[in-house]
DNA sequence: ACCTGAACACCGTTCAAGT
DNA sequence: ACCTGAACACCGTTCAAGT
């Protein structure tokens, strides 16, 4: 009873434990992460500002694992791609969790240093300066589309009548099964979304 | 008390108001539900499946307002452009809602037959049967992050230090303010996925 | 069939007390 | 500073009773 010679808790522990949590059922309750962290519900709140707080740190650590280092190093398409597979990676790698968590973006520092890098990139390429945020509001909307589809494919894929919907059927069966069928339609999707933006810039006209 | 000489409920009623409510607030309480109805909270479960009933009634009743016309009528590029326009238009009109109703996909008999007619369109456009899923799914995807974006914009474009990020901040200067801001981005995506669309159709080179 | 009133299980959060 | 135990307000849902 009272204050442990060391503490139980951590923040890292936390978003740990109810991202596991969250990653099995799609959702965490407060008492069921006190039970998993061996601690009264009570515990939780010195350390983090409720629940949200919690989800929010659910994001950002997520958010930190997502791979950007493109952006300066490679040409900005290759960058933009790359930050793209790996930002999708990141949420299908916890599945129960992506409806929980794609809905509200990340506030973070490092996110926002990320934004830089990626502006600068583009803004270098030859994207005018006005065009810069929508390409990358652009990608990122994908992504997150991509990310719940991942998460709930739609009615599209499951439930097909072939009496009633006999095209759509068909369609079905040629896709690819599982996980690979959202693998496909995100990479059609990334691919076309790249080389629609190719085609913007050389329109531009004062790229290098 | 009893049973009423005419029904104080039905399901539309209780969609209508969900949705107003989740408009106002983003999430809706039974309760506050109940009020809005001038009903008891039981009695709502005369009419549907609990709360999560009148989530999928709320999403039923906007999948209905999209426009998928332009399928077998316009051009595939149009009538995929008209549709996801008319897709995002409908989450436009309910920002509050969005982050409530993107998350898990409509399972509803129009919505099947909508894809039909677009696999359909699609195939005959020339996409190879084992791609006409995928297109549907990207469109998709783009669309309902870019509900997502409308609803919460990233961080990108909130709380930018100029200091420590100044080409981000520049670029969110040029950028358009306020709901053109969003308007942009999917307009620019589009475009691009589209035209990215465009070329690997050309590419595949059975089109007719 | 359709509503009310009362009850129930569950949830997130607060706070004094203890070391 | 960090945890427990107890309490609180709120939530979705069930069900017998009433017409």
């Amino acid at each position: 009873m009272g204050r442990p010679h060391t503490p139980l808790l951590d923040r890292d522990r936390i978003a740990d434990a109810a991202l596991k949590l969250t990653d099995r059922r799609g959702d965490f309750t407060i008492l069921d992460l006190s039970r998993a962290l061996k601690v009264t519900p009570a515990a939780l709140y010195h350390h983090v500002h409720g629940r949200d707080g919690i989800i929010a740190l659910m994001r950002e650590r997520m958010a930190r694992t997502v791979d950007a280092s493109g952006f300066g190093q490679l040409p900005w398409d290759q960058a933009l791609r790359q930050w793209a597979i790996s930002y999708r990676d990141t949420f299908a790698a916890h599945p129960g969790a992506i409806g929980m968590l794609a809905a509200e973006p990340v506030a973070d520092p490092a996110v926002h240093a990320l934004y830089e890098q990626a502006a600068t990139a583009l803004e270098d390429a030859g994207f005018p300066r006005h065009m810069v945020l929508a390409v990358i509001t652009a990608v990122e909307s994908f992504v997150l589309g991509s990310a719940l589809d991942l998460a709930a494919p739609p009615a599209m894929v499951t439930g097909i009548d072939a009496a009633t919907t006999p095209r759509l059927a068909q369609a079905a069966a040629a896709a690819p099964p599982g996980r690979a069928r959202a693998d496909q339609a995100f990479g059609l999707g990334l691919d076309a979304l790249i080389t629609g933006l190719h085609h913007q810039l050389s329109q531009t006209g004062d790229n290098p």
